[in-house]
DNA sequence: TGTTCTATAGAACATTCGTTAAATACCAAC
DNA sequence: GTTGGTATTTAACGAATGTTCTATAGAACA
């Protein structure tokens, strides 16, 4: 059966609840809310909800609906990646600077790294990283990365930044792309430099 | 007759309350915990509380009590201020630089200025200012100061930091302590460089 | 002494609100 | 079709909880 898009509408609600008033919904306040015709269903939609774990009741406690919010993290925006350029340097200084734009993060999508940071992908030479133009690259900040961590990698004969899982083998570094049906590249450990490690990729499609 | 303090322990136990269980407790709630005997009572003290702007309620709703939390400012702790070193320079590089320690201060006490930020006081040089060892001053950024406003200067002949008001005079420079019973000092306008503007003074006698 | 204000007590009332039960409807898979 | 899970409706119970009323006591003050 469909699932209904009332539990998203509920879940809105008794966010914008407390947002205004400063205490949770009861039963009631969500069935005139979102025009729900009986509190038992309200009732078995929170059941739900409780069971997917997005909101938690305390049994008899009135007013006792809480969101289950993920720990937010701050992302700061901090510019571009493309081909061409090196991704712009992090150190204590950039931080100190405004960025344009700050994401908000869950760690279910950032995990609990800890200097993160995001770039906005410019051109579509990343496609064999399965990243398209206009996608968000969330990167951890870090000079190395272990074998099998995708990186941003500075190649430097290349003049050109990529983003592949890297492999050291025996006198070269393997260079793996994320699409499995590409090939490898292989270059020598002098000429790459790790900028940074992919931590996600954002797309947005909607808006 | 005797202000009890009993309002001050409902006042932490609706803080305490909330902090741990993410909704505002009851009347009843009040009773058990503040050891209080009659729901009356509880409804007495709260409806005080009220008229004295310390909590809100919405009436008839359960559970609807919520501290009326003043505008809280987390002020970084950047270091200290004594007799003989100027004072930390405060620079957006010093911002970033995560302070040892944050003061949650509302702007009660520190009104709504700009760049704020704390420096503990080391030792007695500044008693004419009112402010002894261990003091806490609220500084805000500044290289000027206004006629009569209290400001940290730095005197370069002597090497040494003081706490004044400022007062310009024809071809020289008046520093009034805050201490009324002591004499101002003269000095030239070359000698001083005024280090950032008090804003207020801390001293925490208890713990 | 009486007055007034704050603090306290006890009890009862009325409403708010979480909970439950039983029955029906809808849709999908078998 | 039958079975089964999800969604919905209706109705009612009873506990949780805000409110009100009345009475008492002590301190401050004139």
């Amino acid at each position: 059966m469909r699932k209904p898009e009332i539990r998203g509408r509920i879940l809105e609600y008794i966010r914008r609840f407390f947002d205004e008033r400063g205490y949770a919904p009861t039963i009631r306040d969500i069935l005139r809310g979102c025009n729900i015709s009986s509190t038992s269903l309200v009732q078995y939609h929170l059941n739900v909800l409780e069971k997917e774990n997005q909101i938690r009741r305390d049994p008899e406690v009135f007013r006792s609906i809480q969101l289950v919010e993920k720990d937010i993290i701050e992302v700061p925006l901090l510019g571009t990646i493309a081909a061409g350029e090196p991704i712009p340097v992090v150190d204590s200084g950039t931080w100190s600077n405004r960025a344009e734009e700050t994401l908000r993060l869950t760690t279910d999508v950032v995990g609990n790294k800890g200097h993160i940071y995001a770039l906005k992908v410019k051109g579509t030479s990343m496609l064999d990283a399965l990243i398209n133009d206009g996608d968000v690259v969330i990167m951890e900040v870090a000079q190395t990365a272990e074998d099998g961590e995708m990186a941003a990698v500075w190649l430097k004969n290349e003049q050109e930044v990529t983003l592949k899982k890297i492999y050291r083998e025996p006198g070269r570094i393997r260079l793996q792309p994320a699409n499995s049906e590409m090939k490898a590249i292989y270059t020598g450990p002098e000429n790459i430099e790790v900028q940074g490690k992919v931590v996600a990729v954002l797309r947005r499609l909607d808006q």
